[in-house]
DNA sequence: TAGTGGTCTAGACCACCTC
DNA sequence: AGGTGGTCTAGACCACTAT
């Protein structure tokens, strides 16, 4: 029959907004620039307001804008390339990359934390809070373990938290040989004590970095860093030579 | 003053919703179980279906549900590790790892994908499409941009199509001696088409991984992955060997 | 055809920021 | 105080899948 069913795929309001949208940012549009309000979007576009913010939604996830509550909605600048492994094959350090030292506790471990450390159920291990800071920004927080064993000098009376505790530990870990590393990205959501590193509200999206430290009696450490995944780009520098990665001139 | 502030912080209802069917999908479901609809979930925990709805996406997004339209809500299994970069420091090869050919265009490439190839506006280069299948799932969805300068030996006639014109492209690229590479990770969106090979709705959250390929001649080629944020866990084994890393002790 | 998740609406109120 | 984005509601209809 003569149905000629040219719009066989009708594609969603909310997925045509947001390529409109996004060739408006990519013309009209300046980093940092303020959008209009989310009630004036949506009349403008003769849609409702949930439906605007489904694009916007999807805008800020792809990094293209950025939202504050009480404040508005910009365009947000290209994303920070952060390296990851860039230090690879060496303990975490202070004071590279903008690692800043929070502080340390001593508590027992995630269920799944405890499965990549093997240690039993019940013991607590160190606790390190670092947060990442480039460009002003914080990008990334950061949970570091470390079972009692691997820290073995560490007294439990000097500095018995915040950074100068941290530092302990960090200083006890270099003393061991680092054998090997073992990393892996998924996504998540921010939890509540992240988001609030992270400025960000609870369950902001979040690349989730975890890495285990090999030394040879096993695992020695394990950190899990949560890096904003509005803002970062991880990047992992493998070329051995570093001849061709162009420095910033 | 007295105002004794207790609940300064109210947690959102949808927050709140996440933490108990997290709590329940841990205590009461089995991998594959499928939920109550989400017309019933929402009656039985008396909020608006759209807050239930938005409980659900952020336990979709952390890879604890799997939904889809006119089945339902199932339980998602683990994420898998799918390594990326342990082939390191090799060119994209077909049959390893679960790739698959799809096929091969030639092309102008995106704008971005323009800069990091260094190709003047207006060329088109060769485009392959690969799919890499985990455990029967298709799990990434690959855009491989080969400059003609990086494929010299291709005539323009041998299979002008097709998983055999990939295959070409391929061996081509394997005659270049490959010096290193460059690899990065972000959050993104799925186009229309790669959430077609993924089989998700577009607009779905993927891993983007981008890769140059260098040789001495600078960027030989170019890939974008993009992986299912959902069901993925990209690993990097970085560990090498530990000699040259020695540390302070 | 019945049931599922996906989209969309037109409101309302709240938390937060700035002035 | 006024404006912003964040949350929430109670509906409606649509697209898809299974039977």
């Amino acid at each position: 029959m003569g149905t000629t069913q040219l719009e066989s795929v009708p594609e969603p309001k909310y997925w045509h907004l947001k390529t409109v949208l996004s060739e408006a940012l990519d013309q009209d549009f300046a980093v940092g620039e303020v959008l209009p309000n989310e009630r004036e979007l949506a009349a403008r576009f003769g849609v409702a307001r949930a439906t605007l913010r489904q694009a916007l939604e999807q805008l800020e996830l792809e990094g293209r804008l950025q939202r504050r509550r009480g404040v508005g909605t910009t365009v947000a600048p290209p994303r920070v390339g952060v390296a990851v492994g860039s230090t690879a094959n060496g303990w975490p350090v202070e004071s590279v990359d903008g690692w800043e030292l929070v502080g340390a506790t001593e508590a027992e471990p995630p269920a799944a934390v405890r499965a990549l450390l093997g240690t039993p159920e019940g013991e607590s291990v160190h606790t390190v809070r670092r947060t990442r800071i480039t460009g002003g920004q914080a990008v990334a927080a950061e949970l570091l373990y470390v079972p009692a064993a691997s820290a073995p000098g560490l007294s439990p009376l000097d500095a018995p938290s915040g950074p100068a505790r941290a530092r302990a530990v960090l200083r006890e870990l270099q003393r061991l040989v680092l054998d090997g590393q073992d990393r892996s990205v998924e996504l998540g959501s921010a939890r509540a004590d992240d988001a609030k590193e992270l400025d960000r509200l609870p369950g902001a999206p979040v690349l989730v970095v975890t890495t285990r430290y090999f030394t040879s009696t096993g695992t020695a450490a394990v950190s899990i860093a949560t890096y904003r995944a509005d803002t970062c780009r991880l990047t992992f520098t493998d070329s051995l030579d570093l001849n061709l990665t162009s420095p910033t001139a």
